[in-house]
DNA sequence: GCCGTTTTCGGCCCGACTGTTTTCAGTCG
């Protein structure tokens, strides 16, 4: 195991120990443990390991030593595998309900002897829970709450999640000998921040081979559908696909129908008929005739087509644009870009096909040219091992260095983040001084700006005083408590930060964790009019489940001069991949490189940020 | 479970908020 599965196993191991009601110290030790071994560099583990010298790092005994030998040995743990034996697996479930946390589940647990959510849910209903010491009726409501937003949100996945089950399949698909073309499509395809289910599109010349292939994935639970040209299936985790096959010369009017959204769809059609055109999946044909709904279904039956209606539900004249179809079929017609031009349009990425006003944008020519994942040349906001990150400063630069970046960010948190274990005055000095060092070492070629995730408090005053911020080539100013304020409150609040003159950026505007928490109540409007006003940049949080601002934001605010920064917020080297996620937003966004501060080169940003200090 | 030492157990990390209380426990960042 590798340092950091290791210390994810301690922290395992403490939530375990926690919902069995252990010693809380003993608990705190294992979380300790495991924050350790985050703080060390990984070639450093392997050699205390190795010498039998783990005890000598503080924090870190006989017990975990030897548990920690054994886990990067092995790979497993005797003592985990027992204690998983010994908690019900439903309890952990449980602690992703806001407000309950190992006490109350224990609680509950004991004293009304509920092992799952539906049983934690019919107790709420019936009013057992309110009864219980600790317990009332306000609790109870809000558990129940927590309880169907729970199953409300998890009916939808993470883009990220979703585009790593997707991803693979594309690449099999592309590669088996039957399939000409596949693509993804659906949210998948438009970028969207959550995705319902995985939709995959595909021309091939012989369908069987393809529909087992597809039915047989590693981790399908359940076949849920298999028809002539579709299949669903159902994975572990609750992800639905569906596989779509279709002959190769209706494949690009099928991709364009499964991606855009049900706006972008119908303005498209409607575009089409004002031009004499009927548009669907099945192709781009002249507008056919009239004909009864029930002849239209016959002639679909009689092809054993059932599955494939249209998903936005414009049925009827899909199967009229069909029948001419196969009549007349498009072959002139092989790509999208060739699609939109059919009806006058530029070319429209699949980014933008939400019905938001693109179609009119490419009737004139007037979308923007995207940024694009190459326009990228570093980025702010990332984390080391001296908060919360999870790799050493050398660590982060060095997989900085390998993505090519010109630069790289470190803002770890500040002192009021105790909790992730911010920095104070003079651990925010060592590692400035320690920044300069290695820039100076030129032992990487990508240049290092020190700056700091500075808390916003509560009043909108900052975390460090103007003497710290003055030493650093750049702020994040970001809110990470008093989430409950009323909305004007919030809102002043961060208005007041970034009248700041030291603050150069703001960090996550609104707090939310996508599928699991509303970001707090905030003026967002006021709040971008603000930031343009005192020339600083709000940041695209690009972590896969913040992606805070949210793109249908971001168009107007950079039409009014808004500047941003897509940051991975990044908290170990595998986080800086998340720029990814920030790209596919910024892009939802209408974002060009122009309105992207960390497209710059390293001189240019040097510069902007000196200007502005 | 770790640490430190007044050498063999006692103490171990912050602060706000909420809902339950009537002085505090639990949760969360």
């Amino acid at each position: 195991m590798t340092k950091n599965e290791i210390a994810d196993t301690l922290t395992e191991i403490a939530t375990l120990l926690e919902l069995k009601g252990e010693n809380p110290f003993k608990v705190r030790a294992y979380q300790a443990g495991a924050r350790t071994l985050e703080s060390i560099e990984e070639d450093q583990l392997v050699r205390l390991i190795a010498e039998h010298q783990l005890k000598t790092i503080k924090g870190i005994g006989d017990a975990l030593a030897q548990k920690i030998a054994e886990l990067h040995t092995t790979g497993r743990l005797e003592f985990l595998e027992q204690l998983k034996g010994s908690v019900e697996p439903g309890l952990l479930t449980m602690l992703e309900v806001p407000g309950l946390g190992s006490k109350k589940i224990r609680a509950l647990h004991t004293k009304l002897g509920v092992k799952t959510l539906a049983e934690l849910a019919a107790a709420c209903t019936d009013g057992r829970v309110a009864t219980l010491d600790g317990f009332g009726e306000k609790s109870q409501q809000k558990i129940l709450e927590g309880i169907r937003n729970r199953e409300a949100y998890g009916l939808r996945h993470l883009w990220w999640d979703a585009e790593t089950v997707a991803e693979p399949i594309l690449a099999g698909l592309r590669a088996l000998p039957q399939v000409a073309r596949a693509e993804s499509a659906g949210s998948l395809r438009r970028r969207l921040e959550t995705v319902g289910d995985l939709d995959f599109l595909v021309a091939a010349h012989e369908i069987a081979p393809v529909m087992d292939w597809f039915c047989s994935r590693p981790g399908v639970r359940e076949v849920t559908a298999r028809g002539e040209t579709k299949a669903s299936v159902r994975f572990e985790g609750g992800l639905q696909a569906d596989l779509r096959i279709v002959p190769a010369e209706q494949f690009v009017f099928a991709l364009h129908h499964f991606t855009g959204s049900k706006d972008h769809n119908v303005q498209m059609r409607q575009r089409a008929l004002a031009r004499g055109l009927s548009m669907s999946e099945w192709g781009l044909v002249p507008a056919a005739g009239e004909g009864t709904a029930k002849e239209k279904a016959a002639q679909i039956a009689e092809r054993g087509m059932r599955n494939t209606e249209s998903k936005t539900g414009a049925g009827e004249s899909d199967s009229a644009a069909r029948q001419s179809a196969v009549r007349n079929p498009q072959s002139a017609i092989q790509t999208e870009a060739e699609l939109f031009s059919a009806l006058g349009l530029k070319y429209i990425p699949p980014e933008l096909r939400e019905g938001l006003g693109e179609i009119e944008a490419a009737e004139v020519g007037e979308l923007p040219r995207l940024v694009e994942p190459g326009d990228l040349r570093g980025a702010f906001h990332n984390h080391t091992t001296a908060s919360d990150g999870r790799n050493t400063l050398a660590e982060m630069v060095a997989a900085a260095e390998a993505l090519g970046w010109e630069y790289l960010g470190i803002a770890d948190h500040s002192k009021s983040s105790f909790q992730a274990n911010g920095l104070d005055e003079s651990r925010l000095a060592a590692q400035t001084a320690e920044i300069h060092a290695l820039n100076a070492s030129g032992k990487f070629t990508t240049h290092i700006f020190t700056g700091s995730e500075c808390d916003i408090l509560p009043d909108g005053r900052l975390d460090f005083d103007d003497a710290t911020l003055a030493t650093l080539d750049y702020v994040v100013a970001s809110v990470h408590n008093a989430f409950a304020q009323e909305e004007d409150v919030m809102t002043a609040r961060i208005i007041r930060a970034l009248e700041h003159p030291r603050v150069t950026m703001l960090g996550h505007l609104t707090g939310r964790l996508l599928l699991r928490r509303e970001g707090y109540r905030v003026n967002v409007g006021k709040i971008i009019d603000a930031a343009i006003a005192n020339h600083v940049v709000i940041e695209l949080n690009a972590n896969p489940q913040r992606l805070d601002l949210d793109w249908r934001h971001w168009r107007r605010a950079a039409e009014r001069g808004l500047q941003c920064a897509i940051n991975p917020d990044a908290h170990d080297t595998a986080g800086l991949a998340y720029v990814r996620a920030g790209l596919n937003v910024a892009r939802k966004g209408w974002l060009t490189r122009e309105a992207v501060l960390n497209t710059r080169p390293l001189a240019e940003v040097t510069a902007w940020l000196r200007d502005r200090r």
